[in-house]
DNA sequence: ATAGCTTGTGTACCATGGTACGGAGTCAAG
DNA sequence: CTTGACTCCGTACCATGGTACACAAGCTAT
């Protein structure tokens, strides 16, 4: 039912001192708490590993470590959540339409770049000294 | 026909400061390689403003700064261009992937914490301890 | 010619998100 | 009860992409 932190770790793939990192950042609930075992280390549950991962997910979806804290601070209301994550879901779609547009620049200097025979690529070539 | 580093870096939309940061990290020609106008201050034409914005559009679409000074390497050719480019794009296509799958799970998100009344939003709330 | 803005150069500093390390305590197996 | 692995804690370090600052020399308008 209890893991160590290499368990909780893995079971979020990432790293022991990344579990760490978070807690300093205070994603994660403080090393020690209560829930001690003998001496001075945690175990943890289910819930640090949702949490773990939930951490992840937001970490996916373009929040900063600042704003993940902030979303999970205790007392976040249903509506502000809400807002919060439109308002990340517009910033979302600002960004993949910028990498689509990235993709089409790509594309059309892989194009030009292919006409014609060997040497220097000429779009590259036209920026030389 | 020429211009100082304050224009380029206007025509660019970015700071001297970066023009500097670039030319230190070579992606732009060096402060001083002849065409000089008085003393010891460079000035700069066309082509150096059109590799400055091939700079900016190789960021856009994802590249690092060392691999944009890799891709304008004096003896890259084509077949090497396309190949640089076509990973790329596929690493894009990876990437927009990736935010929309990003944008259903926030878009989820929002959505179950719309459901019922006031309060906390149970999702946040089943990470609490 | 002189004030006052640019420029070049070098070095320092910043945020973000980790990663590494040293030293000490703890735990489980043999 | 010792050995070896794991943990805690603090501090230091890393890459990336800038941004800031100080100093001196140059340029421009009056």
């Amino acid at each position: 039912m209890t893991m160590t932190i290499s368990e909780l770790a893995r079971g979020a793939a990432v790293g022991v001192e990344t579990v760490r990192f978070y807690q300093r950042r205070g994603l994660l609930f403080d090393p020690r708490p209560g829930q001690l075992r003998g001496g001075g280390q945690r175990h943890y549950g289910e819930v640090d590993l949702r949490r773990l991962r939930f951490v992840r997910s937001a970490q996916r979806a373009g929040f900063t470590l600042a704003e993940i804290a902030d979303l999970l601070a205790p007392d976040r209301v249903r509506t502000e959540v809400r807002t919060i994550a439109r308002a990340r879901i517009e910033n979302l779609d600002r960004q993949i339409a910028e990498l689509k547009a990235a993709r089409g620049w790509l594309d059309e200097l892989a194009n030009e770049c292919a006409k014609g025979g060997p040497g220097p690529c000429p779009i590259i070539a036209a920026f030389e000294a």
